[in-house]
DNA sequence: CTTTCTGCAAAGTGTTTGCAAAAAC
DNA sequence: GTTTTTGCAAACACTTTGCAGAAAG
């Protein structure tokens, strides 16, 4: 059974081909809702018995989000990563530099600004990452003793 | 005669040595401007006809990081970047996805909104980095075919 | 003289590429 | 039948690590 947003496919660059690993990763995707790697999507794949080869994967990505389904986020880390562009709203990430959790949100005044900042220079705005690095209300609640201003591991 | 930024030498966490490779590191930090990456500086130190080993600079460079030296920067390569943090004020990126050029900026209205949504989730704030990608004028006014890779809307 | 630092070589990541077989059209 | 895609292995760039000798304190 197919869900309907395989007419996703449709979306993709002219010649590219509808293949079913293609058809795989797309209906993946669909119901990804947070971040995900390369290493992510094949793992969940052969999780779910599919066989697909993480070299595959690495050479559709780059497709997909040419095609605007999905855009590189989280930028902080050493690893890349994507999460959906449609079905999902525009937003940014706020990240506890102890725990690691990472909080969405939206703040349209934010991207107003940028824009501005963007013309000022006389760049025509494609795109924008913002991430805010923090101390989340739990980890300071469980308050060890390392000062807030710290950029640790945990 | 050692310049009299050696000082921050005496910044380093204790138990750390000052070496000739540090010393080196420093020095050249100091009057780097712009943003650099661990090759860069062994490059830089052994044109200057200094010998040092890439290992020892990737090996300093968290210290001189978790020193408050240096900070990282300009995430979105796929290559960790520096900069100097003293002698610069805080400023953000506006990045050309065309031709790579970045220009750096500040915004002292976005610092405010971006503490405020920190506040809003519970966040106590430690850093931010903020990217914007763009087009600059003169990729636009040559308008040519495109660059090392585009984000560009179709 | 004890501890830290350096450099080499080697190992680790995450990502990309050459090539032949398989799949799509 | 022609062109694209896949998977494997191998290459790749950047970064980290084990170890022995050199340097700092």
């Amino acid at each position: 059974m197919y869900p309907s947003h395989n007419q996703n496919i449709a979306m993709l660059p002219s010649g590219t081909r509808v293949t079913s690993t293609r058809k795989l990763l797309l209906n993946l995707i669909c119901d990804y809702d947070g971040h995900f790697t390369a290493s992510d999507l094949a793992e969940r794949l052969r999780a779910l018995g599919h066989s697909i080869s993480l070299v595959t994967v690495y050479r559709n990505l780059p497709i997909l989000e040419k095609a605007g389904l999905i855009r590189r986020t989280c930028l902080t880390g050493t690893t890349a990563r994507y999460e959906r562009t449609w079905k999902r709203r525009h937003h940014d990430h706020l990240i506890c530099v102890r725990c690691g959790k990472v909080v969405e949100f939206e703040y349209s005044a934010i991207d107003v600004l940028q824009d501005a900042v963007a013309a000022e220079h006389g760049f025509l705005p494609t795109d924008h990452h913002l991430e805010l690095m923090g101390v989340c209300r739990d980890c300071r609640a469980s308050g060890t003793a390392a000062g807030p201003e710290g950029r640790e591991s945990p």
